[in-house]
DNA sequence: ATAATACTTTACATTTTTGTAAGGTATTTG
DNA sequence: CAAATACCTTACAAAAATGTAAAGTATTAT
């Protein structure tokens, strides 16, 4: 029940485009550097994102990565569901069966059925926070209360 | 950001125990029949649980496992969490630290950040329902109003 | 006592996930 | 047009999770 790597690393990987915006741009091994992962591993991460249509790449010399819709456009459900695939599998039942060919609780799954709930208590929660909100949290995190108080800052979550 | 087998298969076995409460005892091969996984596969779930104090074992020739609490006193996150480990990972900042030594973003992390703020929602959704909340609603599943409207019957989660 | 039953432990095989490597394709600059 | 740069794709290596096997220990019934 963790977040995994792929998504992680994938999310940290938008993180740093978003802070460019959707003008900005750049190379992979930028990106890598910034987020301390290799090159090729960046590469793959950003190739899965392309597909999904969070980012565009442009090629030769010149080229790199940027973001394809505004950060505060891009919510975590998207981002985390586009890299691991969606909360709930959708033939969960199919493979959790056991040494069975079909799962035992086929219509008495109260398992399933509290997955279900649990997913779309994630799924609010990842909805409503954008790529757009925890670059500002960042903000607030590495400069805390410059110049005057700022305790009415927005409130990521309460 | 799913559930894995470990945690699913191990809950599953749980409620096997959970439904012949806390004075009734089964077998792993029983168990694992129940389950439709191996007796081998069972058995480990089950060290793990008694080893968390989830069930007690009895050897011998009358042996088997039982469930060491009421089902109504034991909730989800500690079923989770003692298959599983914490939702959030304790060395999670010293694990993702790509290729580095040390993660980039120690004192900047929006993303653990916002992990912790996920695994408090997670946390408090599974705190939430019990062993016994999951076998009502089986219940419920399998006799869908038997006799009179059960329109009035407990709902689990809204 | 002894055999049968059932939990216990350790080791290992398999599968999935994670991360790396290498060769290919496209674009820009001189 | 050629060389440099940067993305793209496929294949593969390493690590972790999953599931199996086998030999050991404890208890009960005969």
């Amino acid at each position: 029940m963790r977040m995994s790597a792929t998504e992680e690393y994938g999310l940290r990987c938008l993180l740093v485009l978003a802070r460019q915006g959707t003008e900005g741009q750049m190379s992979v091994s930028d990106i890598a550097e910034a987020e301390g992962i290799s090159v090729p591993y960046a590469s793959k991460l950003l190739a899965i994102m392309r597909q999904a249509g969070l980012v565009t790449a442009v090629r030769g010399r010149k080229g790199g990565f940027r973001i394809r819709r505004e950060p505060s456009e891009i919510n975590l459900l998207e981002v985390i569901t586009k890299l691991g695939g969606p909360l709930l599998d959708p033939d969960h039942c199919a493979k959790r069966t056991g040494q069975l060919e079909q799962c035992i609780h086929t219509d008495n799954c109260s398992v399933h059925d509290i997955l279900g709930s649990l997913a779309g208590k994630i799924a609010g929660f990842l909805a409503g926070t954008t790529l757009n909100d925890l670059i500002e949290k960042e903000r607030l995190m590495v400069l805390p209360r410059v110049g005057s108080d700022q305790s009415d800052a927005k409130q990521i979550q309460g």
